[in-house]
DNA sequence: ACATTGACGCCCA
DNA sequence: GTGGGCGCCAATG
């Protein structure tokens, strides 16, 4: 019998497809947590998706910085986690406005 | 079982 | 461009 530690959260199917398009996003380039969602073929849970990221661990490789909502705007409070999601974004030369604007016609991922 | 809570999205004033 | 309101849906209390 397989014991499993409770602390250890239970990872679906759709984790998995989740996780696998966030990893094939493209540096430079940004996705909206709706399209996310449709695009894993779960239409209108784009606040699911921002909860799973939102679970994240620290250390993960996973491209957490290249979602955004569908206004063009980083989510996150600009005071602490946008700030560095803006930094993580320009840093692959994505243009960020002071207050978290990205122009998703130019930069949004469309595979 | 019921109420709240969001890294959301859309419509309208 | 800016809020406000509402629908949505899984997680959480």
């Amino acid at each position: 019998m397989v014991r499993v530690p409770r602390f250890v959260a239970p990872v679906t199917p759709n984790d998995i497809r989740l996780f696998t398009l966030l990893a094939s996003v493209p540096a430079g380039r940004v996705v909206t947590y709706g399209q996310l969602a449709e695009m894993i073929g779960a239409p209108r849970r784009a606040r699911w998706v921002g909860q799973i990221l939102k679970q994240l661990p620290q250390d993960s490789s996973l491209p957490w910085h290249r979602v955004i909502n569908a206004q063009g705007r980083i989510s996150l409070s600009m005071l602490e986690g946008g700030r560095r999601q803006a930094e993580r974004l320009r840093a692959e030369g994505v243009v960020v406005s002071a207050e978290g604007r990205i122009s998703l016609r130019l930069y949004r991922w469309m595979p």
